[in-house]
DNA sequence: CTTGACTCCGTACCTATATACGGAGTTTAT
DNA sequence: ATAAACTCCGTATATAGGTACGGAGTCAAG
């Protein structure tokens, strides 16, 4: 059964605006359109989105996932290797993370050992 | 000593534009511009941009360190409440990069026991 | 047949954090 | 004294991922 713009949409809890930006991206191909000039998609699109929003849940960006779209039929290492990639960027980010919160802990218990509430020992920490 | 704007941005390794934008954005005041029309910085905005450096990298936003700056003189207490806002977003974001990363090495060991390589799972459980 | 909902398109706008540009005026070095 | 380097200002551009708008055309229900 073919969709219109909107029915699609709300079947992915997705604004109109969102699929013609997708469709903008390469994300997803913009269907013929008949006499009327709407926009008529197929199943296939329907499982695009789907795509699009369990890598989006994974992390990955649009632009990453155009790349995945297009590896689609692609040997699994290259797949691989980007998931790869990614995993990477995580565990780094993770790893940036842990330090920041070791550096908060550590400000905010400077505070609980300060008795004097009219003055704060973070901003001293972090002035010169 | 009062400083040019680029002696100001060549020592915290910044861009003058950087050093405008800030103004721009009120963390750091413009200086008082003598006959000349050119700005001359005190040592105290040097104090302020070190601040906005070291917070910076302690993962703060512009607007929370426009924050904390106006805080340099609260009590203790608002300032801790901030960090302690801060240190919970950290950590919630490292929950969601782990399970980002779970999902991922999930994926990544269907790879593992995948011996065709002409096709790839990852690319199936993302499709429907 | 009219009204309201839907669709089209191009374009502007949003956040955050800058970076870049252009043209005019000024200071510094040689 | 001249040229290079610096400064001023306002504005535009960049990324990422959309969101919003306006005017015109079209479709569906009653």
């Amino acid at each position: 059964m073919s969709q219109t713009i909107s029915k699609l949409a709300k079947k992915f809890n997705i604004s109109v605006e969102t699929v013609r930006f997708y469709e903008r991206k390469g994300l997803i191909t913009q269907p013929e359109k008949p006499m009327d000039g709407y926009r008529h998609y197929p199943e296939e699109t329907a499982h695009r989105i789907r795509f699009i929003q369990r890598s989006k849940e994974l992390g990955f960006t649009l632009d990453e996932i155009a790349h995945l779209l297009s590896l689609a039929d692609s040997p699994c290492s290259q797949v691989q290797a980007l998931a790869e990639d990614k995993l990477a960027m995580v565990q780094s980010k993770m790893k940036g993370l842990k330090r920041l919160e070791k550096a908060l802990e550590a400000l905010l218990s400077q505070c609980n050992e300060n008795d004097d509430d009219t003055h704060c020992p973070i901003i001293d920490s972090l002035q010169p």
